[in-house]
DNA sequence: AATCCGTGGTT
DNA sequence: TAACCAAGGAT
C-alpha cells in the first residue's frame, strides 16, 4: 500500500468496523452535533453519551437552552469537566438564537465567531452536520498523520496551520468521501492508533505506515507540557466548590464553602476565580450558579 | 505562546 | 500507584 491509498483504505475500514455512536446517526440534528462537539472537547466518548442524550431531550433546540439561565447548563453539565464549556455552550445558544434565527451556522467563519467554538469544532460542525468539504484535525488525526506520514511516534505540540495543511493534503476531493475520511482518521486514532500501545496488528494502513516502515522508532523531539498534578491544585478546589453549587438549590454560604478545603488562601483564590469566570455569583449572602 | 481550565478511566 | 490521557479553547 502507498501513502496515496491511505484515505480510501481508512474509508473502507470505517465502513466495516466504525462504531455506531449517537452523533453518527442519520438525520442527527446540527444542534446535536454542536452539543456533542462541545462535550467531546477533552472528555472521553463514553462519558459524553449519557449526558448528551439528557441534554438534547431537555433542550432540543438552541432556543430552548437560550431561554434558561446559564446556571442550568452548568448544572446539567454534571461531571463532564471543564464547566466553562457549559457556560460557553449556553452563550453560543444565545448567539445562535439572537443572531442566526435559531439555526446552527454552516460557514466556518460564522461558526468560529461563536463562544467556545475554535478551529476544530467549527470544522467538525461544518463537515459532520452539513457535509461540507473541509479538513478536520484533532488530537487523534494528528497522531495518525505523525505516524503514517511523518514516521514519528508522536505528533508533538499542535501547530494549527501545519496540522491543517497535512490533513488537507490527504483529503479526498469528493464531499462525501472527504467527510468519511475525516471521521475515519479520528476513529483510527481513537481505537487502533492509540497514544499508548497502538494496535498495529489490527491497523488497516499498516503497510503504508512510515513509522512502522522505519521500525517504530521512539519519539525524540519537542514534548508536550505535562499537565499539572490535579491533587491539591486550584482546579480541584474549584471543582469541589462547583460540585456544591450544582447540588444546591439554595445559596451556599461562605461557612459551608470554608468547610470544603483547609487552605483558606487557596480556597479564596478558587472562589474568586469562579466568580471572575461567571461560574458562580453572589446571592443573598451566599453563592449560586449564574 | 505558555498556561489555565475538571474529571475519571487506564497503564 | 503515579502518571498519562482524553473529538480543545480562551487568554
Amino acid at each position: 500500500m502507498k501513502t496515496s491509498d491511505i484515505p480510501n483504505a481508512l474509508i473502507d475500514w470505517f465502513a466495516r468496523s466504525g462504531r455506531a455512536l449517537p452523533w453518527r446517526e442519520d438525520d442527527f440534528p446540527a444542534w446535536g452535533t454542536l452539543v456533542s462537539e462541545f462535550m467531546l472537547q477533552q472528555t472521553p466518548v463514553a462519558r459524553v453519551i449519557p449526558r448528551l442524550a439528557e441534554w438534547l431531550e431537555r433542550w432540543p433546540t438552541p432556543a430552548d437552552l437560550a431561554a434558561e439561565p446559564s446556571g442550568e447548563a452548568v448544572r446539567a453539565w454534571a461531571n463532564l469537566g471543564y464547566p466553562r464549556r457549559a457556560l460557553w455552550l449556553h452563550r453560543a445558544a444565545v448567539q445562535i438564537t439572537e443572531e442566526h434565527g435559531g439555526v446552527v451556522p454552516r460557514d466556518v467563519p460564522t461558526l468560529l465567531a461563536l463562544t467556545g467554538v475554535g478551529d476544530y469544532t467549527a470544522r467538525a460542525v461544518a463537515v459532520f452536520a452539513y457535509g461540507d468539504r473541509h479538513p478536520v484535525i484533532d488530537t487523534n488525526g494528528r497522531r495518525v498523520i505523525a505516524r503514517a506520514i511523518h514516521g514519528q511516534a508522536e505528533p508533538g505540540p499542535p501547530r494549527a496551520a501545519a496540522d491543517l495543511a497535512d490533513m488537507a493534503a490527504l483529503l479526498p476531493e469528493e464531499r462525501e468521501a472527504a467527510r468519511d475520511f475525516n471521521v475515519a482518521i479520528m476513529e483510527l486514532g481513537q481505537v487502533v492508533c492509540t497514544a499508548r500501545s497502538p494496535r498495529c496488528e489490527e491497523c488497516p494502513i499498516r503497510s503504508a505506515c512510515a513509522w512502522v516502515g522505519a521500525g517504530s522508532p521512539e519519539y525524540f523531539g519537542p514534548t508536550k507540557t505535562v499537565q499539572a498534578t490535579y491533587a491539591g491544585s486550584d482546579r480541584q478546589v474549584r471543582g469541589l466548590i462547583l460540585r456544591e453549587l450544582r447540588a444546591a438549590h439554595l445559596p451556599v454560604t461562605g461557612v459551608e464553602i470554608s468547610g470544603l478545603w483547609a487552605d483558606r488562601v487557596q480556597l479564596d483564590r478558587a472562589l474568586a476565580g469562579l466568580l471572575a469566570d461567571g461560574l458562580a455569583v453572589e446571592s443573598q449572602g451566599g453563592y449560586v450558579l449564574p
